[in-house]
DNA sequence: ACAAATTAATACGTATACTTACCATACTCG
DNA sequence: CGAGTATGGTAAGTATACGTATTAATTTGT
């Protein structure tokens, strides 16, 4: 059952990064660490914007950046010039723990698939790749780019 | 990012699965149908082994039961050989439920791959397996099939 | 220009998904 | 057989992840 596999690879990977974020002494989830990410590379952005570049709700998005701003990560003020949006940026303490994180996220993403040989997880990721473009449309919260008004 | 892209598979796949089961006019998330679908091949098991053959966490379990048996679909009664455990079966409505949402849920297991062909899909679900499988002791929430101790 | 539609956030509600902590019961072993 | 340990279940807390509804502000269409 495929999905039941997709369901066990996420919450191993989720239990991945746990781990190692928690050893390495950070305390930061996945959806925390996209969203500095994000900001990262697309300083100034607001929330609506921003759940669209992770393919996350906008719900949910608020409720990351509630706490990340608990935080002290992010910053969030009223756009002047659409006082509608907030315009998310981040502080120095979420500068640096990207920076702190980037390599042990990175060091994640190998781990979740070493069972799998070079070859192999190449090959997994050019599918999965493969199968999410085509089911993009299928999603509640699709990924959307920026620069680009949403089509449907 | 294959951490991305599997939290985007997934998060699709429960968005499929969301919307035919609602289209068919049935209320059932993808974990309850999975604690349906065990119950129906193992009757009378007891919580945490029901959670060890999905591949969840004990607490979670302990809840989607909650509302399963709200719905009417399963007992849960005290076993008498062993008053810390509940013994959990289908009721006649769960059993019904699950042999109605049975054909929606094989035909959900092939849309979320709609983008692959049939030698892709399974190549794809082959090196899932393998990367579960390897990775699985990292899981939280580790696959306990029955009969037998667990390991560590 | 002004009503109608759209959009950004938020509030509220449901359901996972897990951690830690605790209680009750069962098991184990000296 | 009784202390210590292990196990099943629950409670409380955190964090996703989404739906629906509401509010505030902007944009659109006529």
């Amino acid at each position: 059952m495929p999905g039941h596999l997709i369901r066990r690879m996420q919450q191993i990977a989720v239990s991945i990064f746990a781990d190692r974020i928690t050893n390495a002494g950070y305390d930061l989830t996945p959806v925390q660490f996209a969203c500095l990410n994000a900001l990262d590379a697309h300083s100034g952005i607001d929330q609506a914007t921003l759940a669209g570049l992770i393919a996350y709700d906008r719900v949910t998005i608020g409720g990351v950046v509630d706490r990340l701003e608990a935080k002290g990560l992010v910053t969030r003020t009223v756009n002047k010039e659409d006082r509608r949006s907030r315009v998310l940026k981040l502080t120095v303490a979420g500068s640096g723990l990207l920076s702190d994180t980037r390599d042990i996220v990175r060091q994640t993403q190998a781990d979740i698939l070493q069972g799998l040989n070079e070859r192999e997880a190449a090959t997994f990721i050019k599918l999965l790749q493969k199968a999410v473009g085509a089911a993009e449309g299928e999603s509640r919260a699709p990924f959307r780019p920026r620069e680009q008004e949403g089509e449907k």
